[in-house]
DNA sequence: GGTGGGATTAGCT
DNA sequence: GCTAATCCCACCA
C-alpha cells in the first residue's frame, strides 16, 4: 500500500527529510506514461549557514523557490548544460532543500532511455543531472508542487539501510556528512573525478 | 583500467 | 573574468 508524501513530511529539517527520502519512490506522469524510480542517493543543503548551499548568500531570482514552501521542487541550471532537482524542506524563508542525486528505475524505462539517449539501466538515473534528464524535468518545472501536480513521491513501505557520507562535487563545507545513500543499492552515482583536489 | 579536457551559461567578485 | 550541487568522450596503458 503506497502512501503519497504530504506537506508535513517535507516541512522538517532537510537532513531528516533527506534520510527518510531514501527508499521512497519518485513518480511522474508524462505524455500519458508513468515514470517511477526509487530514490537511493540524496544530499541535504541547509540554509544560510551552509557555505555549500545556494541559499548561503540569501535569496536571489535563481534560488527563490528554495525559500518558498516545503514540498515544491527547485530546479537549477549549472555547468552551462545541466539541470538538477531539489525538494524544498523546512519552514518558508529558511532556504533548505534536498538534492535528488540518484534513483533505481522502476517503471517507464523505455521513455527514460529515450530521454537519456542510451540503454544501460544503471546509467539512466545514476547522477543528479541524469535523473532530471531521465524524468524529463526542465527549468519549466521549477517551483512545481509535489503535493498538487503530476509529479510526487510515495512511501511504499521499503526500509533500506541508510548510510551517511560527505557530499559530492563541492569545494566548500566538503566534510559535512549530509549525503544519504541506500547501502544495498547498485544504482548510486559514480564517484566523480576530483576537480577540486584539496583546494 | 585510468586521466584529461570540452560543453556552455548564470551568478558572483 | 572565474567558478560551478555535471556528464561524456577521446585518448593512453
Amino acid at each position: 500500500m503506497s502512501q503519497k508524501l504530504g506537506v508535513e513530511f517535507y516541512a522538517r529539517d532537510a537532513a531528516t527529510v533527506a534520510r527518510e527520502l531514501i527508499g521512497k519512490v519518485l513518480i511522474r506522469r508524462l505524455d500519458g506514461q508513468s515514470l517511477r524510480g526509487r530514490l537511493v542517493e540524496v544530499e541535504a543543503y541547509l540554509g544560510q549557514d551552509d557555505a555549500a548551499s545556494h541559499a548561503y548568500r540569501g535569496m536571489t531570482l535563481r534560488n527563490q523557490v528554495m525559500f518558498g514552501r516545503a514540498g515544491h521542487i527547485y530546479v537549477y541550471f549549472t555547468y552551462g548544460m545541466h539541470y538538477c532537482m531539489n525538494v524544498v524542506t523546512a519552514e518558508e524563508g529558511i532556504g533548505q532543500a534536498v538534492l535528488l542525486r540518484a534513483a533505481e528505475p522502476l517503471e517507464g524505462l523505455k521513455l527514460m532511455q529515450e530521454h537519456r539517449g542510451l540503454e544501460d539501466v544503471h546509467n539512466l538515473c545514476s547522477g543528479p543531472a541524469k535523473l532530471v534528464q531521465a524524468f524529463g524535468v526542465t527549468k519549466a518545472d521549477n517551483g512545481l508542487s509535489l503535493t498538487d501536480s503530476d509529479t510526487w513521491i510515495e512511501d511504499d513501505g521499503a526500509s533500506p539501510q541508510v548510510v551517511t557520507s560527505p557530499r559530492i562535487g563541492l569545494s566548500k563545507a566538503i566534510d559535512a556528512p549530509l549525503r544519504f545513500t541506500d547501502r544495498q543499492s547498485t544504482f548510486l552515482s559514480k564517484p566523480n573525478k576530483n576537480r577540486y583536489t584539496g583546494r
